[in-house]
DNA sequence: TTTCAACACGAAATCGGTTTCGTAAACGCT
DNA sequence: AGCGTTTACGAAACCGATTTCGTGTTGAAA
């Protein structure tokens, strides 16, 4: 039961003085080699450590980095904090996440949380709901005091700050001009509402396709999703409603791999052929689309190169290593083929 | 670029002294009415909070917690991770997260990282490497720092401590007895290395269920994984190998639901009937099972129990409000079915 | 012998708070 | 008037380190 051993039982045992113990500990040349000698060897002998909390007030960093990611259980995200975790890591940082669960008040009180000392810098990936109430005045406040942060992903542009993001639009561009130039003739598109900034870019991209082969956007095959309920039965039936008529599309551009996989459910159950009658293409980085039958076109995310660049990009804001002004990184989308479509 | 303000600065602004401002900030009756209600506007007003680090170390507590896990891109260990989330922060404790990806050194320096005072308490969930060189050293350590930890999922009997755990064995055992109740004749088990304790215990469900239907293990069907490549390559060789022999198995327990997958995977493209040729049981919380085609039937890990229950037992410890004696809480394990098994 | 530098170490400030203790002024009571 | 008690606040210690600055001792140069 011995407690931890601090730098003071060190001076006092020895007979010596704080500062001593504390220089000789750093190999000062400041004492000498038989003083420095003992204090190391009894240092040694009670595994003596210094106390990381006074040392990050003492110098005033911390070496901690914080995420604030809207959910954990996400193969996206959970690559992304893999990417964070190994470019901190690389430079010496620690990775303290947490969890907005897709609430702004609970978002807000992360920051709060990790904005006073406790990090030097933050991760962020905003949550639906901020999206959805557009309610950023706490960035403001990270703003003013001068805490360096770095948007990933669900970014809002007017937020003045480094921003990493995926090439939304040009993915699903691509997929979509990939399905009409397979001569899909009516493709649907799955996606989320509007506030989600990512589902919107989606969206984007899948309008400026369709308008290069001169068709217009028929909303009769665009659903957005609503509600993401825990056992995806809502969703299911939503998508259901898309699928079960009397025409339905022959391609479909879903913006998460979720949404795909449950169309190839309800295409499947509807007795429509994957790729033969129906083509699909998910959006996302997961493993639904790889072990699902067949297996799913996806554009990839490469969660874990933004994880990385993210965490470079705030440590060098941290550090000083930047020109000054704010950048914004686009990592660009590429797809991914696997059985749900044509090749 | 106004710095952050601290509690001297209200003090020398409104002339009083530091202490004097601390107290009227927490509504000490010594302070008089107008002096506090001074001091509560002006640091409003500037947005005041006091320094995190300041307080961790005036108080010696942090009400952070420390999380080690082999990997962070792991269905199950995501789950857990939620849960500790949700638990902690019910109780006014933050996370912190570090991965030691499954390598012995990694979990050494995170452990002596958080130990130092960065955290009250730590949850552990042990790598492979170190479950394969049994150096539990690093352990005492924690234990004679009086720094509390639990153990979890991956765990040492050896080591002094709480731990929590699925019902490993347990859970083998009725997805075994539920193949061989079906009147499967040739079960085989595809699992890790004996080292991965929870592989073993599997194992072992596994062989108490053969016993209880009289049977003896067959070393011809069973055969332990040795390594998990990035692209799942060479686990798929390694399972075919199990598939593509003259009289396969007709019914298969694996120990993860990537070597369910795989196996069906091998299954189908032997052209097996699932599950009218060959049933496949899995073990975990994954998402793979719920969208492979057909659905993999599993053994469900509950990782958002252990990770609630480990939390919570962690922050019982820490303060100070158990029974004294180290616990260990096992989590029963039950059968979630899907279509890969006939009902 | 004086003087100045080098050596080896300690005192004290600092980081940003909290908390104990001390005390001047005002007040009440006899 | 004299004495005890509030009231309202400040000084200082403390958490566990680092670091600047000061100082006593020694040795060498003048």
């Amino acid at each position: 039961m011995k407690a931890k051993i601090t730098i003071k039982d060190i001076a006092r045992e020895l007979g010596v003085s704080t500062s001593t113990v504390s220089k000789a500990l750093k190999d000062s040349h400041e004492i000498s080699e038989s003083t420095k000698a003992k204090i190391k060897a009894f240092a040694d002998f009670y595994h003596y450590k210094p106390n990381s909390l006074a040392l990050k007030l003492r110098n005033q960093k911390t070496m901690v980095i914080g995420v604030i990611i809207p959910e954990i259980v996400h193969h996206f995200f959970s690559r992304v904090i893999s990417g964070i975790e190994k470019a901190a890591n690389l430079r010496g940082y620690n990775v303290m996440i947490c969890v907005s669960n897709e609430s702004y008040d609970k978002e807000l009180l992360n920051i709060e949380m990790l904005a006073n000392g406790s990090v030097d810098g933050l991760l962020i990936s905003l949550s639906k709901e901020t999206q959805k109430i557009k309610d950023f005045s706490h960035f403001n406040e990270l703003i003013e005091n001068n805490v360096p942060f770095v948007l990933f992903d669900r970014i809002e542009e007017s937020i003045n700050c480094d921003k990493i993001i995926v090439d939304d639009e040009g993915g699903a561009y691509k997929a979509t001009k990939y399905l009409l130039e397979k001569k899909c003739i009516k493709v649907a598109l799955i996606t989320t509402p509007d506030y989600v900034t990512v589902g919107k870019l989606r969206n984007n991209g899948y309008v400026k396709a369709l308008n290069k082969f001169g068709l217009e956007k028929d909303p009769s095959v665009i659903i957005k999703i609503e509600k993401d309920d825990e056992d995806h039965e809502g969703i299911y039936n939503q998508i259901k409603k898309l699928i079960f008529v009397k025409n339905p599309p022959d391609g479909i551009f879903a913006v998460n791999e979720l949404y795909a996989a449950l169309a190839m459910k309800a295409a499947k159950e509807r007795g429509l052929k994957i790729p033969q009658d129906i083509e699909i293409i998910g959006f996302t980085d997961g493993i639904i689309s790889e072990f699902s039958s067949p297996s799913l076109t996806t554009v990839v995310q490469h969660g874990f190169t933004m994880g990385t660049n993210a965490a470079e990009m705030l440590i060098n804001r941290i550090e000083n290593k930047t020109d000054g002004d704010f950048q914004t990184e686009v990592i660009s989308a590429n797809i991914k083929f696997r059985e749900s479509t044509l090749n």
